[in-house]
DNA sequence: CTGAAAGCGCTTACAG
DNA sequence: CTGAAAGCGCTTACAG
């Protein structure tokens, strides 16, 4: 084979678009065209483009393409925590929908700090990704202006807007959270407290579900209620349920705001010979995998992280590859999953 | 302040490093150099540099800068799962290493499959990451010929590779499993098992140390090895205990190979009535959160994941930076955690 | 619909 | 040590 190109010291070897068009005997720019399919050319022309390139093994160069464009392949997500299962989940569901359309997702741990997160979108924003996932509605103020100065689109996960501008994929922690307690409540339960930790904006929509919950059948005391904001863990569920059962109120369930705390409780209350559900119920929020498998298995809500990941990059590539948007606030629900650790007696 | 440059339709109105070197009063190319401060430039012109730099509040285009040396600021990281705790403890501490120097974390979830790391190493090299960190020393040959080929500088995580041209951080898995096996000989068990699942490169050399040690004792019998391809979890971990117990072959002590599995057989036995450790011993490997609030609490090989992140970052940015190389070879150890779960009667 | 030109913002390679 | 030129491989913006 005859070598026809010469290539300077400072090529890569690697075929380029001017390789592609040249074998195809077509502009650059028409084999630009033809290969993004973003703009009409004809076909007869579309298909030697598409051959050429097939037959060099043509592979776009990401940085060219980010240079000439002002826009990477990138696409960042912002999540609080890869500890808690439920954000691992989430991120496994939005990189396997953005890796199959050809975008590299990058990652960012904000530890729950909206200071943190602003900080990681500052940077990322600098690498001009094509689209950004954010979890949750409370950025700071400069974290919206950095947003939105940078005409990147963005999609929050795990709840929902009701701004006409905002596109979200969630569902609601305080419905979800409500018939939790409203379950306890048909149990027979009358007091009924809500543990937390970490205390982060969708912890507090739970809290808020549960008195809502609580204040209409008449029965919330603020006694009941039992908030550390130190980070969620088993750990802190047994100290929780410690604190609870040392107070002088008294309980006959206790609602966790998150499945880790839960079964924390749940291994302290063994510890300690307290019988669960007999003396006292327990149940946890999200369905974490060891769950179901707990000593009583653990009643609690499941919610569809799999599912927001799926939708919420599904509807950022949309945005990214600038396509009509069908709905701008997509509500996927929850599902109580009741087991024994709240089984009546 | 008096504009004085005019910027064509495409500029992004960002600072760019002629913006820098024309308030400096320096070339360009003496700005770049200064700015990376990686050739000998005059101390005075380099600190105008840096005045100019600092004043426009420049930040360089990765993608120009890739674009122009062919080398990304990305550094490509291969784990095997992001549901094992020990793996995403790894790359929280590689991502906080590599982001303090500058550089963006690409992660690739291989689900312990060599083919789809390859793709994912494939997919990554098209990027041109300036490095590339790798979990086990067990890639395809057409993902070491990639790697070879591309240049790009690697570490290798979890295990340690005895060949000299290859940069490992990790420890020995074979004498963790073979320590805590003697442990177990020690307190008195003869009939010990070693039950895994995944089987995984890791997991085999542990159960490589289990069977080493147990021939030294004269103890070893095949029908004391329980291994399930299926990924390690919660669930697994009860229906292995489960059949050890339905086995005709008398146990005393179970080994087993990640800690979710061991957590599982507890729960089990719990359910079951099988007293443990009056009954059966119980251990577990890698000391995950949960281990030391079970009940009984685990005994466990705590490993050192946080320490290999860190390290085998260092290492990747010393050989990205063209540092000379201390080390090749990192051997980080392992301890015995020694609770309730194996206590002698 | 198609293409020649210019440009994105850097660094390499070469002279001085 | 310093700099003018060329180039990295694409896409934008403009004509036709």
């Amino acid at each position: 084979m005859i070598k026809t190109t010469t290539r300077s010291s400072r090529s890569t070897g690697r075929a380029t678009l001017a390789d592609v068009a040249r074998l195809a005997g077509v502009s650059q720019m028409t084999a630009s065209r033809a290969l993004r399919s973003n703009s009409r050319v004809d076909a007869e022309m579309a298909q030697r483009v598409a051959d050429a390139s097939e037959k060099l093994g043509y592979v776009p160069d990401p940085a060219a393409r980010a240079l000439a464009s002002q826009r990477s392949s990138h696409i960042a997500v912002m999540i609080p925590s890869l500890t808690n299962t439920l954000f691992v989940d989430l991120l496994e569901a939005v990189q396997s929908v953005l890796r199959a359309a050809g975008f590299q997702t990058l990652v960012g741990v904000t530890h729950y700090d909206p200071l943190e997160e602003e900080q990681l979108v500052r940077e990322q924003l600098l690498h001009r990704p094509a689209g950004l996932l954010l979890t949750g509605l409370q950025q700071t103020a400069r974290t919206q202006a950095l947003v939105a100065a940078s005409g990147v689109p963005v999609v929050y996960m795990m709840e929902n807007s009701d701004a006409a501008d905002v596109v979200s994929v969630g569902f609601s922690q305080f419905d979800a959270a409500g018939q939790m307690t409203r379950h306890l409540l048909d149990c027979g339960h009358q007091r009924i407290a809500f543990a937390a930790a970490q205390l982060d904006p969708r912890t507090l929509q739970r809290l808020q579900g549960w008195r809502k919950t609580m204040q209409d059948a008449g029965l919330h005391d603020a006694n009941l209620e039992w908030l550390d904001p130190a980070p969620s863990s088993i750990g802190v569920g047994g100290q929780l349920l410690a604190q609870i059962l040392a107070s002088p109120h008294a309980v006959q369930a206790v609602f966790f705001c998150n499945d880790d705390l839960a079964q924390g409780a749940l291994l302290a209350a063994q510890r300690s010979g307290l019988r669960v559900p007999g003396q006292l119920a327990i149940c946890g929020f999200n369905d974490l995998p060891a769950s179901a498998y707990m000593v009583p298995s653990l009643t609690t809500v499941k919610t569809p992280r799999v599912e927001v990941g799926q939708r919420a990059a599904q509807l950022l590539l949309q945005r990214v590859l600038q396509e009509p948007l069908v709905e701008h606030r997509v509500d996927l629900g929850f599902s109580l999953i009741l087991r024994e650790s709240t089984q009546p007696g």
